[in-house]
DNA sequence: TATGAATGAGCCTTCATTCAT
DNA sequence: TATGAATGAAGGCTCATTCAT
């Protein structure tokens, strides 16, 4: 639902970079474009070309609204990243106990994929990269906050009975984060699932595994 | 037939010069240090000066080896492709049931992420890339053989009822798949989890899921 | 006569609009920015756009007021050497004597050093180029006109026995000039050198060379 | 004469950079060719295309042999102010009074500037750029020693009385040095004038004066 | 007058690949 | 087998300039 979408586009809520017209309409509709193709091709395997291609422009002229390639990259992460960290930390906040915690973690998690599909592959599959790349570090940091907010949660159920607890938290926690969020590589907004439905079959198999009793 | 072809390494199926000792000792070398840097930096990422570098030699001089850089990554994933399917296709056949070929196939990959983690991590890093790149079909090829026995095992389960009926199939190989082969990305050989113990909390997670009953 | 010619300023020779009011205020404010930068940083390497952030207005905005990068260092070159070139002339015509005429000359190109630094600069730095560049012919023209007066006043020294008739004319000129110019690079208006002062120096040292006798 | 020339390149006397092959027969011939476009037409004007087409091959392959232009510049500089400072802390070394030390100062001046006029173009031309650019710190350093040794000539004529007190030190030097280096504005090595006529005719309007007595 | 968006040409650099030695 | 020199295509980025609003 309308929940998982972050609004406003990030250049509206920073301030002014190279050339000081962060919030314009063309900025946005520009990275959207970059996201796309960042997404499906790869970060490296795009060209500031294909991405001036796409829009109509010459390659030179992208430079009127981004200080560079990785500016943009920049900016299309911390739009999604600021928001689902935001959001993972009311879910726990507000949530009432490990259980209906977890749960909301996962859907939302499906959700978030659901609607910012590009930005979610773009994590994925530059994380690596991003993590020797310097002027990221926000990225792992991000991924390290989620992560103590998902074993916090993990944790507590088991302390109160809810989780088995002959499973190493760790081990869970990155199982489940890694089944959810690879999801993206052939998860498809207008396919045959609904995200809700994909996130009910998952929590089915978490709950209570693939072997019936 | 197929099973005698996938024996035989890579370099021997291609010959340089008369004779046939072209599966040169220094080829291996080379198509190993290709390999880590394939898997760490991204194959795109790893220029040709990389792997000479490494190899203390000058870039010109890899061509003497190999052909283009392209065939060293498609050396690399022959080699762990092709023995890999034959492995899941023994399984499949040596298996009395479903319940219990499901376990030796996912024990099995959690081996092979061990033995070949550099090899895994290349499948996953650029099959996106290799589904693009023309004379790589065989890998999406040999990845539809092997989802293939993996359903096959699912629905046989579910048929003699030792899986549960109300989830997905699809939904659910898609789940084990990805959480198992996207360990490769934090699993570490001399780290404190062995594959097998890896592989006995994933199968008590899937087998019973994370709920206390 | 030429000599009013070079009393306005070259703003007002250039007529933008009806009327003529083109030398506007802005115009000059825009020249003096664009003079101190390219006088700082060198005439290539400063870019329109350094010379708008300056003015605090965009680049394209500049191109209401010139029409080109080109056409101000063209009005800033003029505006310097028109006058200055008119004012060596007076000072041969008025002058007495050879010795006088040159000590005036001297004088005045220190004089004009404090006066214009920037201007100085800019012929100083980028002369070499300026000689290449077509429409720039006049630079090198007004520096001819500019050598003959001072060739002149040489000769008639050494003809009247007041300069010693055994160095080389051309060669002293020379010396002359380069080490008065030169002081551009170092002299600061502000500094704790007045320009007379340095003016009466470098007279003490060319009238009775650096030994003592 | 002999004594000017800094004799074995600076590629030889250093290590490995880019690629590991400094000391090679092309490398010296292409900072040839470069140095000579770099003081003909500014080192910011003259591009990689530039030196590449003089070369007679492609802009990318200059770098097979440098890392990049700056580099180039960089070898260049380093060739002939090393030398440079060295033969004038000889000069000082053994010189045996003020005088005759300040002469033999200003004799090798107008040898260097005979032997290699394009690196001291350069040096000349960019060295307000130079100042600004970090990694050309030394050019500054270097600078600054060579005007210690000038100066403290200077200096100690004025105490043993060969200089005449009258006039401030350091604007001397200053006259004194653009005077000196800016003849390579104009003088051409096979020009008229040969640079020991130069330098006796510097030196005597420099001992002397202008003025007859 | 000024903005904002874009052009088009060119710049420095990278990189897979080739080939004579 | 390896070196050393070069190719050729492409990539990210800069910059003077134009023009509709």
């Amino acid at each position: 639902m309308a929940a998982g979408r972050s609004g406003q586009t990030a250049a509206r809520r920073r301030g002014t970079r190279a050339g000081g017209n962060s919030g314009s309409h063309r900025r946005g509709e520009l990275l959207g474009i970059a996201a796309e193709l960042f997404a499906t091709r790869g970060y490296a395997e795009t060209t500031v070309r294909d991405i001036a291609d796409e829009a109509g422009i010459l390659s030179g002229s992208l430079y009127h609204h981004f200080s560079s390639k990785e500016e943009m990259l920049d900016e299309i992460l911390r739009d999604f990243l600021g928001p689902l960290l935001e959001r993972f930390i009311a879910i726990e906040k507000e949530g009432e106990n490990p259980e209906q915690i977890l749960d909301e973690l996962i859907r939302h998690s499906f959700a978030a994929i659901d609607a910012s599909p590009v930005a979610v592959a773009l994590y994925q599959n530059e994380s690596t990269m991003l993590n020797r790349q310097s002027g990221f570090e926000y990225v792992a940091e991000i991924g390290k906050k989620i992560e103590k907010i998902w074993l916090q949660v993990l944790k507590a159920g088991q302390k109160s009975g809810v989780f088995r607890s002959d499973v190493d938290v760790n081990l869970s926690y990155r199982f489940i984060r890694d089944a959810i969020w690879s999801t993206v590589r052939w998860y498809r907004p207008r396919g045959k699932y609904k995200h809700e439905a994909v996130a009910v079959q998952f929590l089915t198999v978490l709950h209570g595994g693939l072997h019936t009793t």
